[in-house]
DNA sequence: TCGCGCATCCAAACCGCTTTGGTGATGAGT
DNA sequence: ACTCATCACCAAAGCGGTTTGGATGCGCGA
């Protein structure tokens, strides 16, 4: 059923049908009823394909979701982010297209969604430090959010962040308030931008209150649980051995809590950890109380936000760059407690 | 840059132009050379949309995600699986759309991405026993291939599945093997074609040896951390608990060794865990000597199969259903010993 | 020399929708 | 009575490709 049979069917022009079905002023109240109730009980759809290419709107949001060529992940993170931001695409009537592209010819594949026309905006993921993309995409003249912001990246842009370093500094200051001297980073991968400045957070903090920075006491990398383990497992065969942990994710927590009790240590006790939470839905941490002390910002609330922030800036046809930062809250949970004297 | 104004910039029709880049045999060999370059100098890439319309072809598979209205969780395997179709429909052309759809109106999902014609093809996710989906998108007459199968449903369809039953039936002998008689099963949600499948591959097996089914040891839900932790440590609460147990996800075994390192046990010792591994990217099961034992099959490669065998139907017009069994190996880690009285 | 097949190219229709630029009827204003 | 909005509708021209149904020119056999 396509629009020139409803229209013949109801006696009308195609003209008058698409009008009265778009809301247009200039048609009868009495017709454009007659005609959504003929449109629903014949169940038209308008044609995509074809409303997009006569409306030059393609009513779709491109996301370009990088898989790391040496690791393969995908990150666990995109799930969650997606499902938010699909919400939000729903309401507004948008399709979501993903493409997943090996994070070395990002480039081809943006430029592609770009001569192709089939997007009318995009998501930038994992944005990396001094992001080439960012530019790429300014001489693209496509309108697009990066989740996460480019340190290094002089022009302005559209983001939605996390107030990363604060987070990482307000935790890092929650440790030291405990007594604790030794604390170990179990960081994101270190191109990232998000990694870069948790870790800037985290040496601001020591820096503020004189304690030395120690490299052996930082490792960054893919955040798995087999991370969180061996980084932790390391660590703690160090002579001078941390005691606490600080990771970026519940993954790598759940890997470092298993390196300390394989240590014969226990968490809370003798070895503190604080760890970032993503509020993953498959990934809580515990129920009510925490499990892990962590500072939390929901990744699904970012995707909402990206996605509305996207969708306004289409919708307004304007471009200056907007952004927003959200803080993450510093949540206490079991996993943390006082310095111990050297187990 | 669109075909006429590259047309008319070759000197030639758009006719012509169109047909040179698409490898009709009408055109003269080095007119098609010639027009092969301007296209690339140019830069021209045609017009998804127009296209579209005049093939009639998307170039679109669908993916209808659910999201559990109660939990608000996306399956974290989704991640993994759209990634491996994606590569394949990459490979082929193809735009991979995603919808996320709270699981109480899926129908009207598939309907709008049938009528609004903006889908080739689409992918069924999470398949339930006597899905009415099945015989929703047979009247449809859109393709599609189920990652999973639904027990109950009679008439033929194409789908990709694990043998779950028969990974599950080998694993519970190998534990009874072990002389595990209390082997406890924390499965997926109970609506769950493969939670079904996996339950009934357990039961059997215990059949076979005489060895009574005790609905205390079993328990279905979301498979996350929380759900293996609590489990475990209701189970290892009862007067006569379970000496083994089966987890359906990464996941739920790391919640349940908690819950069994929580009670003072040691895994692999003095209580046994074996798990279903979906090599997601982001949970590895230990680096080389996998740390639980495990049924594993690569979530990844079944959304390779699952896109290969829709686009391979589209491509040949062909609705005839096919189907492919994948099977897990049995891959034994550290977390499986012998059966030891109670501890 | 004529007719025919073949190799190349093209004009125009079409895909299904939106949108521009109308038309005819009605009613108010002068 | 005439002009002029206003209302309600429509024909036709796009959008940017593909595809149908020719056109043109050339070589070749009869």
């Amino acid at each position: 059923m396509n629009l020139k049979e409803l229209a013949s069917h109801l006696g009308l022009s195609p003209t008058t049908v698409s009008r009265a079905l778009n809301g247009y002023p200039e048609v009868n109240e009495a017709t454009r009823k007659r005609v959504t109730e003929a449109a629903r009980t014949h169940n038209y759809r308008p044609n995509t394909q074809a409303k997009r290419l006569a409306t030059g709107r393609a009513m779709a949001i491109g996301h370009v979701i990088p898989i790391s060529t040496q690791h393969e992940i995908v990150n666990p993170v995109f799930a969650d982010f997606i499902s938010g931001a699909g919400e939000v695409y729903a309401r507004s009537g948008y399709d979501m297209i993903l493409t997943i592209v090996p994070d070395d010819d990002e480039e081809r594949a943006y430029r592609e969604l770009r001569s192709k026309g089939n997007v009318d905006g995009i998501i930038v993921h994992a944005p990396k430090e001094g992001d080439k993309r960012i530019a790429l995409l300014q001489g693209l003249g496509l309108p697009y959010v990066v989740h996460g912001r480019c340190s290094g990246v002089e022009a302005p842009y559209s983001w939605v962040d996390v107030n990363n370093a604060r987070a990482f500094e307000r935790a890092t200051d929650f440790l030291l308030d405990l007594g604790h001297r030794r604390i170990a980073l179990i960081n994101g991968i270190d191109t990232m931008d998000f990694a870069l400045r948790r870790l800037r957070g985290y040496s601001d903090a020591l820096a503020a209150r004189d304690v030395p920075l120690d490299p052996q006491l930082i490792v960054s990398g893919e955040m798995t649980e087999a991370q969180g383990h061996d980084a932790a497992r390391a660590m703690l065969r160090l002579p001078d051995p941390p005691t606490a942990f600080m990771t970026a994710s519940l993954l790598s927590a759940m890997g470092a809590r298993r390196g300390i009790e394989e240590a014969g240590l226990r968490m809370g006790r003798d070895i503190s950890i604080l760890t970032h939470d993503d509020e993953l839905g498959y990934l809580r941490n515990g129920t009510d109380e925490p499990i892990f002390t962590c500072t939390r910002s929901s990744v699904r609330e970012a995707g909402r936000r990206c996605a509305r922030m996207l969708l306004d800036q289409i919708a307004h046809g304007d471009a200056s760059p907007r952004s927003e930062l959200l803080e993450a809250v510093l949540v206490v949970g079991q996993s943390t407690g006082p310095a111990r004297r050297q187990g």
